[in-house]
DNA sequence: TAGGTATGAACAAACGATTGTTCAAGATCA
DNA sequence: TGATCTTGAACAATCGTTTGTTCATACCTA
C-alpha cells in the first residue's frame, strides 16, 4: 500500500528529513533565489520532496500570498454552446496558468449575489463575467466586485476589461456571402433591440448592403431574443416578405426559423436559405445543415482568461479586447434564389 | 464611494471596533455555543460587522479547518450537454451548500493529471468524476485521489460512490413506445460495446421486445459510439435491414441516424420513426422534432454533489444511486409504421 | 593576523481564521 | 463571610506556507 506516502507531506516534514529549515524547502521548491543554496542541499530537499510525494497545500500557500490562483467565471447558461466554449477556453488557460476555474451559474434572477459571494469571500483572484442582463443591472453587480474582471462579449463604458467578438464583421460577412449567391432581397432575425451585439450585427448587413448597392429595408429586419422559439415567432413576419435569404444571429433561432418554415410548407434551402452566427456541432446535425460564419467563442474565453491573468499579474492591458470572426461555414441551407420568388404563403 | 467600506475587513478590525476578542467575533459569527455570549455582545458584534461588511476569508478558514468547501467537477467534454446538465445539477447543489464548484476539464489523453492535480493539492475536498474513459484507466486515474470521489453514470466495482442513470428502463421505455405504435421490426443504434451502459440499454430494448412476444434480431442492432458521425454511420446497417423504427442511445447519434436517412431521401418520420435516449433542447430543434424519453442528467449532478457533501459530512452513504428515467417525450419523429414496409433504397 | 565581505541556512513573523484553555468577576450556597 | 460554581470573554496555539532578517562560518584582502 501506498496510501500513507499518499498522505499529504507537509513542509515541515520535508524539512525534519532532509535536516533543513523549513524556509529553506520552501526557497528550493519555489524555485525563487536559487544562489543562496548549496546545490548539495538542494539536491537533498529535491529528493526528500519527490520521496514525500510532497505537494504544497495551495490553501496555506494562498492565505500567506493572499492569492487564490483561482479565477471565477459567471454564465447566465451553461447549456448553451456559446458558452460552453468560452468556458472550455478559459479553463484551458487558466490551467495554463496555474489556475483553477470557480464555475458559477448565475440565474438572471439574482442579480449580484454570485459575484459578490466569489469575489467578497476572497475565493477567487479574478472573475470572468458572460451576463445577459441589461446594462445598469450588471453595472450594479459589478459594482460589488472587490477584484477584477473581465466582460465576455459585452462592452460596458468605463475602464471595464471586455473582449468581445467582431458581431458586426462577422454579420457583414454572413450577409455578403447570401449577396454573393445572388440573393437581393434578405432578412435580418436579430437579437434584442438594446444590447450592443444587436445593433453591430444589424450594422454589418447594412454594410454589406451597401457595398452590394441594395437597398436596405427596415421591413426584411426582425429583433427578437436568442432562443429558439423567437426565432420561430421573428421569421414569420419574414415569411410574409419576398425575402429569399435570412441572415439570422444566432444558431438557435435559424434553427427556429427553419423549423417554423418548414412547418409551414416551405421548402429548404430552395424556397428559403439561411445562415446564422455563431458555430457549433449541432449546426451540422439540422437539415438542411446550417451554413454559419463561425465565432471564436473558445478563442474568447482563452483571450478574456489571458487578460485576467495578465491583469493580475500587474499588467494593464487594453481595456477592450476584439476578436474577428471565424471562417464563413458554407453547408447546406445556402443556395442561389430560384429565378422566380415564391409569392407567399 | 463605498469603496473603502468593501475593503476585506478581517476578524481582528471587527474585533478592535466592537471591543473584544477575535475567539468571540469568531464565535458570534460562526453561530456556535451562542450559549457563552451575551446577548449584548453578540448585538453589538453583528452590527460591527454589518457596518465593516465583514466576509470570512475564506482561505485562512480553509487552511484551518483543513476543508476548502470546494468540489471539483471533472468532465471529459464542456459542450455535451448531458455534462452541461450534470455540471448545472452539481453546481446549485453545491452552492445551496456553501460548497463552490472547481471545474475541470479533462481531455480522454492526459490521463489522471487532473485529478491528482486538484485532490492533492488540496484544492478540493471532493471530486465529481465523468469519464468516457475505460474501466481501467479511470481506476488508475482514480487511485490518485486522496479525496472522496462519486462516478457520474459510471459503475466501477469497488466500493465507489456513484450516480446512475436507469438506462435499461429508460431503453425499455423508448422500446416500448414504438412496439405502441404498431412498430414490429424495430432497431437499436447503441454505444460502445464494452460499456456498461450500452449493454443496459440493449439489456432494456430485449426486455420490451420480450414483453410484447417479438423477437430479438441482432441483425437490427448496432453499436457505435455516441457521436453525430457515428450515427450516420451506423444507421446505414439498419437502413439495409427492414425496420420501420429506431431506438438510438443518445441525442447525437439519433440526429446523425436521421441526417444520413435523409441525405439517402428517406422520408421520415413516415418510412422510418426515430427516438433518442436523454433530451435536451436541441431535440425539438431537429425535423421531424425529436421524440426522447428524457433522462435526469441535472439531477444526476445534483444527487451526486449531495452525495459528495452527505459523504464529506461523514455519512456513509449508498455507494450506488441509481435514477429512473423521465418521461417519455412524444415530438414528430415517431409515428406508426406504414402498412407496406419499404423494401430498401 | 585582524577586519570586512560573502555565503548558506536558520530564525521568526506574518496571512486570518477556529477552537481548546484559562481566568476574572459575579452569583450562589452553606 | 468565605468557598464554590457560573458565566462571559480573553488568551493562545494552530493550520502550512512565504519571505524579510539575523547569524555563524568561511573566505578575502590589506
Amino acid at each position: 500500500m501506498t496510501k500513507k506516502q499518499r498522505q499529504k507531506a507537509t513542509l515541515a516534514e520535508v524539512a525534519a528529513m532532509a535536516e533543513v529549515d523549513v524556509s529553506t524547502v520552501s526557497r528550493v521548491l519555489r524555485g525563487q533565489s536559487e544562489q543562496r543554496i548549496r546545490a548539495e542541499t538542494k539536491e537533498r530537499i529535491l529528493e526528500v520532496a519527490k520521496k514525500l510525494n510532497y505537494r504544497a497545500n495551495y490553501t496555506a500557500r494562498a492565505l500567506r500570498m493572499s492569492r487564490t490562483f483561482t479565477l471565477g467565471i459567471v454564465v447566465p447558461q451553461l447549456d448553451n454552446p456559446v458558452f460552453s466554449a468560452a468556458i472550455r477556453g478559459a479553463e484551458n488557460v487558466a490551467a495554463k496558468n496555474g489556475y483553477s476555474l470557480l464555475i458559477s451559474h448565475r440565474d438572471p434572477g439574482d442579480a449580484g449575489t454570485t459575484i459578490a459571494k466569489l469575489s467578497q469571500m476572497n475565493r477567487v483572484d479574478g472573475l470572468l463575467v458572460a451576463s445577459l442582463d441589461a446594462d445598469e443591472v450588471l453595472r450594479s453587480d459589478l459594482a460589488e466586485a472587490n477584484v477584477p474582471y473581465v466582460l465576455l462579449n459585452r462592452q460596458l463604458p468605463g475602464t471595464a476589461l471586455s473582449v468581445v467578438l467582431d458581431s458586426r464583421e462577422a454579420a457583414r460577412r454572413a450577409t455578403e456571402y447570401l449577396i454573393s449567391l445572388g440573393h437581393l432581397r434578405i432578412g435580418h432575425l436579430g437579437g434584442r433591440p438594446g444590447g450592443f451585439n444587436a445593433q453591430e450585427r444589424l450594422a454589418g448587413y447594412k454594410m454589406a448592403l451597401e457595398a452590394a448597392d441594395i437597398a436596405f429595408d427596415p421591413s426584411l429586419v426582425t429583433m427578437g431574443d436568442y432562443t429558439f422559439s423567437a426565432g420561430r415567432e421573428s421569421v414569420r413576419e419574414l415569411a410574409k416578405t419576398d425575402a429569399t435569404a435570412i441572415m439570422a444571429a444566432t444558431l438557435v433561432s435559424a434553427a427556429g426559423a427553419m423549423a417554423e418554415l418548414r412547418l409551414a410548407g416551405w421548402q429548404l434551402p430552395q424556397e428559403m436559405s439561411v445562415i446564422a452566427l455563431h458555430d457549433a456541432l449541432f449546426a451540422e446535425m439540422l437539415f438542411p445543415a446550417l451554413s454559419t460564419v463561425m465565432m471564436p467563442t473558445e478563442e474568447m474565453g482563452r483571450v478574456a482568461a489571458d487578460l485576467l491573468i495578465s491583469k493580475l499579474s500587474g499588467a494593464d492591458p487594453e481595456p477592450v479586447l476584439a476578436l474577428p470572426p471565424g471562417r464563413l461555414i458554407v453547408r447546406d441551407s445556402t443556395v442561389a434564389p430560384r429565378s422566380g420568388a415564391r409569392t407567399s404563403k
